[in-house]
Order: C-alpha cells, then structure tokens, then sequence
RNA sequence: CGGAGAGUAGCUCAGUUUGGUAGAGCGCACGGCUGGGGGCCGUGAGGUCGCAGGUUCAAGUCCUGUCUCUCCGACCA
C-alpha cells in the first residue's frame, strides 16, 4: 500500500475530549473517528488491526475445536423475556418496536438465541460436547460510554457457547477456551492478568476474568504480591479481622440525638468518631423481601458478594418508603437494634462481627446510638442472620494472611461456567444413553476485539506514539521514501517495497512528496515496528536504514540486502509471539 | 439519572465580563524558498458562532427553552 493514496489523517492537536492514552492516540493515529457517544468509525488503519485481531482469535477458537456461525445482531425480545434478562439487562439493552409492535433488542451479548439454536437443532449426547461462536457487533446502551472504544455502545465480541452433557466435559471445554485465550492474548502482545470473576448477570459457577494491566482499565485487579491469588474487586476475597478488644466493659447502648445528621462524615463530625468506629445499615430489597446488610462504616459493600450470599438473587437499595417502613426514620438513620426481626435476613460483615461497639443509626429519625455491641445488642447468629465477607476489599486487607494489592485494568475476555440456566428456559435438552432428559451444560465464553486493540496501545506507546506488536499492526514494515523527489531515492525506496511486497510482507511505502520530519513523525506516530529509511544521505554510501519503532538505535545496511534482512527481522519479532 | 463544564473555520482555541462589521495557530489550495525530525515567506478559500424563541436600533455576547459532547458521581449508611 502507498501513503499518498491511503487514508490516515494524522492530527498534531491533541483531541480535546479524549482522556485515555489509547483514545488519544487512536485520534492523533488516524485509526477512528468518534461518530456519536460511544460509536466510531473504524479508519483504514484502525480496520487492518481489527482484521488482524481477528484473524489470530478465529485461528485459535477453531483450533480449540469451535465452530463458527452467524446469530442476528436484531433478536426478538420474547426470548430475553423467557430468561429474565430483559429485565436483568434493564436500560443496557437497546430495544425498539418494529412495525407491527414487536418488541426486539440489538443483542448485548447472544446466549438467548444460541441456546434458541441448540433448543432446536441438539437432541442427543452423540451431538455433545459442542462449542459454537460467532464475531460480531455488540450494542449496549452504556449509562456512560468512556475512554474512546474501551467502554463504547457497539463493539466487536467474539462470543462463544459450548454444550455440554456433563459436569467432567463442560470442564473440558471450559479449559479449551481458557487455554486458547492464553494462546490468543499472547499471540497479540499483550501482558494480561487471569483473576477469578464473578459471574454476574451471566449466573453460573466458575468464571475468569483476562485483564491488562495499565492506567485506563475501568476494572480493579485484587493480587497477592507472591502472584498465588488475582482477583477482580468483585470478586475478591478478604480474611476476616482479628476480633476488637474492649478496653473494658461496654456500656449499655445509648441514643443521642443528631438532628440532620445522616451521613457517616457528618456522624463523625457531629459525635467526635471516626468511620471505623461505625456501622453501617443498608435496606435492600430482594424481588419481594427486604434484607438489611451491615458493613462498617469505612468499609464499601460489594454488591456481588451480597447477591452471591443470597443465592444468585438480584439485590437493589430499597427506596425511601420502605426504608421508613423498616427502621421506623428516615433514611440516614437506620440501625441494627431490632432489625432482625423486621427483615427477612440480616447479613453481616466480618468486620463488623469483629468490632468491639459501634456508633450506630438509632432507627429514629434524629438519633443515633453509641455502645452498640454486636453480638449483644443484636444478633450474630440465628435463623435469619449470617455473617460473612460482604465488604470490597481495600486497602490494609489480607487474603490468605498476605497483603493484597490493588491495579486498574482493561478486561479483554471472560469465561463463564454457565450450568443449566439457559438450557432450561430454553428448553436446550438432550437424551443420555439411558433415554433420560437432560438440560445441556452450557459455557460462554467473551473476547472483546476492540479492547484487545487499545490495550495493546496503552501498552505499546511512547511521547512519540504508538508501538504495535507485531502481529496486529496495520502493516509489519514502513518504508520511508526520504526524498520523493529525487529519481534515484525514489526509485530504491519503491524497489526495496516491491522486493518485500513479492515475499508477502505486509508493507507500506511512504511515498509522499513532504519533507523528511513530517513522514518520520508521522511514522511514530503510527507505530509501524519496522521502519527503512531510504534517503540520498545514506543512500550516497549505498545505504539505507533500519530501525525498529521499539528501539532507538538504527542500523545501516546495503540496499541490495535490505529486503533480506527486514524479512528476516519480520521473522524473527513475529517468532517472539509465537505460542 | 444527579452534579460540573463545553459547543465559534476541518482541528486546537481566543472573543462573551462591559451588546456595535467574525479572530489566531495548525490544516487545506496556489506560488516561491526549502528538503533527514511536524521549516519559512506570500496569496487565497473556508463560519446561518449547536438549534429554536425572546429582549434590543443592534446579539457570538443578555434572557428562556432545547439538543449534543466531555468530565465527576450514582451505595440511601
């Protein structure tokens, strides 16, 4: 490909409404454009990386043994309606009515029509196991789009769903696709993480996480320095605190009045406290109940790990009429004396079982209690009670008695272990070799393609601009035409192109007409890891340059040998991604 | 959804306080000097100042409404 002919409109300005390192550079670039909030329009440039991509994540997914098909992007709603998920998804999903008042969603994700498929077209063990995928646009009506094309409303996902007949063979296939992701992320470069994940919406068992670390990621990683325990925020799991000894007896609990005072700071203003030294009562309703959670009052609760404690059941903060209806005051004012036995459950935190007395809401509007002792002032234990780990994990928490770390990263893929419950909504049964009915075991199985490409630029990139791994970069070498005007540099930039253009190198001659500095910044700027400089300077020696964009020095070969040797460089930094 | 900020040339932004003929740099077109790290000089094209109302002799500027974008937050303790 030629230069003067391609379309990649470099910009020196750095782009006002961009923020992270991979969004600006993906504008400066030339390799998207923003079309609308979370929508853009993939530039030449920007499309070879994606075709790459996804050309090494087919490769792999067929050879673990998938196969691919096509589900449609416009999914009639009756069937998120059937799983429950048109709820679950709520405002994510893009719904619209079609002429005949149909309601139908662009697909977030598409367990709901692959386990359709598998309803209808699996009905023995001899089909099983199978994995099917597909790459295709995703929509999701984000609440907040951000960071270019990490957090967009239409994305490219690899999505795949496996069917399993058993327990032992969904493990299998479960495994395959982990193994391949391995394969997949390392085939592009990419330093990534596997933490332990929470299966959130998708329900289900087991799930990892693959992430990349760096300063743009919208998730947070939980590690142990010695590297024998990831996992995202989520999910992460905090040893219990040592229990609080009491410098002497508690007193009894007693209320005082905080008019106006609701909010933990303004609590530990008010009555000279500090968080720690607090409970906090949280009302969730859960579908038809209501349950009160308790963490203390500098901890965060981890909403998963309460929706895990209930069993898989969806939990929202209750809104303000129930809450008066429980705690008897206003919101701001709720505490655990009592409480047991207005709600269907009392979840407790470990931290706060551990505390010595807290200061607490009084369930009074105005008044809140002092020398609240668990354990005596309300319960630890009984039928409708459970203490256990409900707080996110921070700073200072330990898992396993190590001190975990915290780190931002970009998910780039997720495995699920889904179970049985698509299947049997669906109806996507087979029979054993007994005759029995039977629910297939199902995976999925996510790769977000656009995300691989941004992280690799968050990664690879200097003041300069982006540093491409080799094995998604828009082309593999640059020849750089130094002096497009002089006949004779000309002709030796266009020749050493075609020599490596005939070797089936993925190359592209900067054949503009410009001055020398626009096309070596522009050439940064682009990343392309292997760069030849042909100029009349070196050229006069019959010379011509080689550097790589990773590195900063250049060395000088003869123009006889320069195509030889760039594809033996090309051979040699695509055998250091090899799996 | 709540809070904050922003919409003026293709891009990055001045101009709005105090109403009075629409600006700069970069980019683009043409000419010249240049020619190995976004060079210099000259000429030129390019704008219903997000949109709709209103106030006024006069609105980019003041008022009302509306749309869009960005950032922060959304966990009621």
């Amino acid at each position: 490909m030629r230069y003067s002919r391609l379309l990649v409109p470099t910009v020196k300005e750095i782009p006002a409404d961009a923020e992270a390192t991979s969004h600006k550079l993906m504008i400066r670039a030339g390799i998207c454009r923003r079309v609308a909030s979370g929508t853009y329009t993939y530039l030449p440039l920007g499309q070879r990386c994606l075709l790459k991509i996804i050309a090494i994540v087919r490769e792999e997914i067929n050879r673990a043994g998938a196969q691919e098909i096509l589900v449609p992007s416009l999914q009639p709603l009756e069937l998120w309606e059937k799983t429950g998920r048109s709820t679950d998804y709520g405002e994510t999903m893009f719904r619209l009515d079609d002429r005949h008042g149909k309601g139908n969603v662009l697909g977030p994700t598409a367990e709901e029509v692959f386990t359709y498929l598998a309803a209808g077209e699996i009905n023995s063990y001899k089909q099983l196991p199978i994995n099917l995928y597909q790459i295709s646009p995703k929509f999701r009506d984000e609440f907040r789009p951000r960071f270019g094309v990490i957090r967009s409303r239409e994305f490219i996902m690899k999505d795949a769903y496996s069917f399993d007949a058993d327990p032992e063979s969904l493990e299998k296939s479960y495994r395959a696709m982990y193994d391949a992701y391995c394969r997949i992320f390392t085939r592009c470069g990419l330093e990534y993480v596997i933490v332990e994940a929470e299966s959130g919406e998708m329900g289900g068992s087991g799930s990892h996480q693959f992430t990349v670390p760096c300063e743009s990621g919208e998730d947070t990683i939980v590690y142990t320095e010695d590297g024998s325990y990831a996992a995202n925020l989520e999910r992460a799991a905090v040893d219990p605190l040592p229990k609080e000894q009491a410098a002497g007896e508690i007193p009894t609990p007693q209320e005082v009045e905080t008019p106006n005072v609701g909010t933990i700071e303004a609590v530990c203003e008010f009555l000279k406290t500090e968080p720690k030294d607090m409970i906090k009562t949280l009302v969730y309703a859960v579908e038809d109940e209501v349950v009160a959670a308790l963490v203390r009052g500098d901890h965060e609760l981890n909403p998963e790990k309460l929706t895990q404690t209930l069993g898989g059941a969806h939990a929202d903060l209750a809104d303000e009429a129930t809450i008066e209806r429980v705690t008897g005051a206003k919101v701001g004012f709720a505490g655990p004396i009592g409480v047991a036995d207005k709600v269907s459950s009392l979840i407790i935190d470990h931290a706060v079982a551990a505390m010595a007395a807290g200061v607490t809401g009084a369930n009074k509007t105005d008044c809140h209690t002092r020398n609240v002792m668990p354990g005596r002032d309300f319960p630890l234990e009984g039928d409708n009670v459970v203490v256990t780990d409900l707080r996110c994990a921070g700073e200072g928490d330990t898992h396993d008695g190590k001190k975990l770390l915290f780190k931002k990263g970009i998910e780039i893929g997720q495995v699920f272990k889904l179970g049985t419950k698509y299947s049997v909504k669906l109806g996507a049964k087979f029979l054993d070799e007994q005759g029995a009915e039977k629910p297939c075991l199902m995976g999925c199985y996510g790769i977000g393609i656009n995300r691989i490409l941004a992280s690799a630029i968050e990664l690879g990139n200097d003041d300069n601009g982006i540093i491409w791994p080799i094995s998604i970069a828009p082309f593999e070498v640059l020849v750089t035409c130094v002096n497009q005007n002089e006949e004779d540099v000309a002709k030796a930039a266009e020749s050493i192109y075609q020599q490596l253009l005939d070797s089936a190198v993925d190359v592209l001659l900067d054949d503009r007409a410009l001055r020398g500095g626009i096309k070596f910044k522009d050439a940064d700027l682009i990343g392309i890891p292997i760069r030849v400089t042909v100029g009349k300077r070196s050229l006069a020696e019959g010379k011509v340059e080689i550097k790589l964009r990773c590195e900063s020095e250049r060395q000088e070969v003869v123009v006889e040998e320069a195509a030889d040797k760039v594809i033996a460089i090309v051979a040699d930094l695509k055998e250091k991604l090899k799996v």
